[in-house]
DNA sequence: TCCCATTTGTACGTATGTATG
DNA sequence: CCATACATACGTACAAATGGG
């Protein structure tokens, strides 16, 4: 009994030995055919490999692998380990949008600044060796960066805005945290709901005043990084 | 469209509303009527809350409700704030255990000594209005300083050390990251698998030393904690 | 022990919606 | 506009676990 299982199962062992990360599986009519099964019983067999990370959706194009299955319990070993410090100011980033938008309530809060405002949000991913490492949200409380902003497309924002609008940014508080991961960092992490993420929240100013310049969100892939402090 | 997320939201505040943890959902049949779809849409509502960790299944039994929604979005209101700088010496620490053990391999790299060597295991919960809210597992690399550290029974462990025997420690190192929690984690935070916890690793040098006298790793509960660095 | 009603779990079938190329 | 492929929703049937009689 439990046919998905074994279906599931057996098609881990076929990613393990004949595909690649980046490679769609064959379509699950033809995958029910191969079994000789409805396609609903395919489809929750590939729901198991979701759930465990292995496998992305993709409607209309197929199932798409992520990774190797021995890759998600890599904590342990030789990992990834990221400076606390340099958060917000990464070199390796690529946008993945940027946008003008009106500020919500919490924010408004976070920027000290009046709600209905506008505000650029630039949203950036960290890939390393071809793995998503960290999402970062920024938020910058002067609208009228955007015309330049929006021309940044990768590596390091502060670094950006010093050389483009001569601004120098100064930490002003670091929060750390965890969560489970939303739906959209499931998909641009490229992780299920099982690996937390986590997430570390920055106030920055411009040096020389007491406003609020930036504030960033950003979330990491938990099972690939750790970080620390420097004392 | 996707009337299966409309069934899932109107369940989850239902929840929240007139159930509490432990009851049990109406059962399936009863929901499929209640909201005029098929067995199945309601069952894919239900895979969602199942997924996010409110709802456990249970085959001949029902589906019961593991928790109130609202905890887990708590930390964006007015919440526990820890200092990442105290880790290590909490004053409202608790001992739930302590101990002589020999080092395993990792631990033994941690605190830079030799394996087999006999070190001093000591566990603490810190509880603050009642709840759990961060479990801490210290080891202490001298033996000989168990005669002394087998009384400690509560408050801060590095006020403790430095009464009892004089020593002054000195952060070496301060690691971050996050997990899942493990199941002795679960039963002493109070918490289920899919609330992860922070992790805090630690290693402290006697004043004046290089010695690793102390390698410590807190869990705390992602919910009701965030952690704050100063700079 | 056995039976039975209830409830969830699995598997099949069919139809239609939606995204991709 | 079309073919392909995944997403959602309906329906039916039976298996498996639970709890009571």
């Amino acid at each position: 009994m439990r046919i998905y299982l074994k279906i599931s199962r057996q098609l881990e062992s076929d990613i393990r030995q004949y595909f690649r990360p980046g490679d769609y599986l064959p379509p699950e009519m033809q995958l029910a055919e191969r079994f000789q099964v409805n396609r609903h019983t395919v489809r929750r067999a590939i729901d198991e490999l979701v759930a465990n990370g292995l496998v992305q959706r993709h409607q209309g194009k197929g199932n798409m692998v992520l990774r190797q299955p021995h890759l998600y319990r890599l904590h342990d070993g030789a990992h990834f380990t990221g400076n606390l410090l340099e958060q917000g100011s990464l070199p390796s980033c690529q946008v993945v949008g940027s946008r003008l938008m009106a500020v919500t309530g919490k924010l408004a809060v976070e920027l000290n600044i009046e709600p209905e405002q506008k505000i650029v949000h630039i949203q950036t991913l960290r890939t390393t060796e071809g793995i998503p490492r960290c999402v970062i949200n920024h938020y910058l409380s002067d609208p009228e960066w955007w015309p330049v902003l929006k021309h940044f497309r990768q590596g390091s924002l502060h670094e950006f805005l010093r050389k483009t609008l001569e601004l120098e940014l100064k930490r002003e508080s670091t929060r750390l945290s965890a969560r489970a991961p939303s739906n959209e960092e499931c998909r641009l992490l490229q992780i299920n709901k099982s690996v937390p993420v986590m997430r570390i929240k920055t106030r920055n100013q411009l040096k020389g005043s007491n406003q609020i310049a930036e504030f960033s969100v950003s979330s990491s892939r938990s099972d690939l990084i750790e970080y620390v402090v420097e004392h």
